[in-house]
Order: C-alpha cells, then sequence, then structure tokens
DNA sequence: CTTTATAATCAAGATACTATAATTTTAAGG
DNA sequence: CCTTAAAATTATAGTATCTTGATTATAAAG
C-alpha cells in the first residue's frame, strides 16, 4: 500500500508547512510582547530584521495598511528607537527603513538563539536533501504569488 | 569546494523557509481584501479555515488580542456570517467557531485554487523526499515553540 | 517645460483595541 | 456539596490605530 504511504507524506508535508507558519506568528507576538510593540508593529519590525533594509511603501504592501496608517506605525517604531528613517539617495522622495544601532543588539539577541538554532538544524541535513527543501520553498512561493496576483487581478476588474 | 556549495544550500533553505512565511502572509491579506474584513479578523479566519474547528481562547492566543477584544472580532466576523458560533459538546463552558456553510464555499473558493497547487506540488515529490521535507517541518516548529517558552519565561519572571 | 505618477506625510473623523470589572455558565477538586 | 477555576461574554471609558482625502516633494513621461 505505498499509495498510502505517499498520501500520508502528502499530507504531513502540507500540514507541517501551515504549522510553521502559525509557530512563525506566534514567536513574534512573544517578542513583540517583550518589546512592548503590538503585533502589527512587531510584523514590520521582523521584516525589517530580516531583509536589512525595507522602505514604507514595501512595509505597507506587506501589512496590507495604508500610506497613512504606515506613516503612523513607523512614527512609533521611531520614537521606541527601534527603526530610523534614512533618506534613498537613489529617489529623494523615497525613505529606508533600518534597525537603529542602539537597539539591534537586542531585537537581534532575541531572533538571535532562534536562528542559530535554525542553522544547525538545516546544516544537518544532506546536499541533496536542502535541495529537496529549498526546491520545495521556492515553488511553494510561487504558488501562493500566483494565487495572490489571481486574486489582485480579480479586485481590479471590478 | 563542497563546503561553500552546502553553505550555499543551507542559507538557500533559510531564506526559502523565510520568504515562504511572508508570501503567506501577503495571500492572507489578498485574501481580506476580497472578503472585506481586516487584517487582524483576517489572520483568524484563516486559522479558522485551515483547523477547520478552533476556540475563542485558541484564537485569543493567536492573535495576541485580549478576551473582550476576541469576543468584538467574533462578533463582527459572525455578523459578516463567516463564522458561526456552536456549542462545545464535551465543554459546555466552551464554543466552537466554524465556517458558516453560506460562506465556506466562498472563502473556500480562494484556497481550494491554492490549496490544490499545493497539493500537485507536495505530490511530486518522492516519498524520500516528502519525508525529509516534513521532518524539516516538524523540526522548524519546534525550535519556534522553543525559543518562544524562553522568550515567555522571561517575561513571567520579571 | 508640462503633465502625470509616485513616495511619504499630515490632519480629521471613524473604528478597533485595551484595561478593568462584573456576570453567567460549567468544570473540577476536596 | 462547596469552593475555586476556567471559558466566554458584556459593559464602560479611555487610548491606539486605521481610513480618507489633501499636501509636498520628486521622478518620469511626453
Amino acid at each position: 500500500m505505498t499509495k498510502l504511504r505517499k498520501n500520508d507524506l502528502v499530507k504531513q508535508v502540507n500540514m507541517g508547512a501551515r504549522e510553521y507558519g502559525i509557530s512563525t506568528v506566534l514567536f513574534r507576538h512573544a517578542v513583540g510582547e517583550v518589546l512592548g510593540v503590538n503585533v502589527t508593529d512587531m510584523e514590520c519590525l521582523a521584516l525589517i530584521f530580516f531583509k536589512g533594509l525595507a522602505t514604507p511603501s514595501e512595509l505597507a504592501r506587506y501589512t496590507g495598511l495604508t500610506s497613512g496608517a504606515t506613516t503612523a506605525m513607523l512614527d512609533r517604531l521611531e520614537k521606541a528607537h527601534l527603526i530610523e528613517r534614512r533618506r534613498n539617495p537613489q529617489d529623494r522622495r523615497g525613505t529606508l527603513i533600518v534597525l537603529t544601532n542602539e537597539r539591534t543588539e537586542e531585537v537581534g539577541a532575541m531572533f538571535a538563539s532562534g536562528r542559530e538554532a535554525i542553522d544547525r538544524l538545516t546544516s544537518s541535513y544532506s546536499e541533496s536533501e536542502l535541495e529537496s527543501i529549498a526546491d520545495y520553498f521556492r515553488r511553494l512561493v510561487m504558488v501562493w504569488e500566483e494565487e495572490r496576483e489571481k486574486l489582485n487581478n480579480g479586485i481590479k476588474r471590478k
């Protein structure tokens, strides 16, 4: 009954992907609680931390906030000395958002332990396993991006 | 230089995991826009959809909302005929939250196409690949859960 | 140049959330 | 039983956050 076994594995993987998403959401909420920032602001902060650099427009797209709400959010993060606005030399209308030197370490420390654990975990797999996993993630991202575009096109047509 | 190759693969996987998380957030926001519900409510709705069933306490933990705000949120989703409150036969103090029959299809349709694509994608891997991927997800979840507990313990001690 | 589009901000009013406390209903322990 | 605890809801007042529409500065296209 190898067919059953495969179906079962497919389910396990799909379930795993979902639970992974849930666990990262919960973790970010916990970090937010420690830093004293709300959920929206924390989602942003996490993105800035992982990307190293972001623009307000990018953050607005990511969080689904309007531009006004995004400005307000960045004001809050700035007042808490968590981020800094820098002018974009390429486009002088634009702003670049980075973590402040002051608190990057503090924020980093919370993610660092997890990052290291993930590094150890990932490194424990063989090259061929890593190839499969990386490939799977790439394709997952493609699927959700395509689905999102379908929805967005649907909105525009109305 | 097989060491370099492995390091590169590890980076690809770690990056892939992050981008996957980002793409699912963006997708849920797009669905929320179509359904006309705000981000918080949508995060909840997605959890209910994927789990099939949830309790208010569970949703409060997941969203970081207080119990009062959770009740208000469920009121909004109920007024929009997206969810239904059912009594929990196991614990009659409790409430179970499910999608309504009316709109499950509508919501489901938006996720269905993606779900099917994911199913096809996942099924295209071999059993041994799926084992590695499932294992990787399981361990990722464990890592973030552990990290979250560390943070929560830190809060409590204060 | 002039027009149009984009990035970000700001101001005002509407909505959502928090904190707190009280209430109801049920579960579970002694 | 009786007490204590848990799940969910309700109510109120205050605060935080979001939306909308206007505004400024700059970029890009014609």
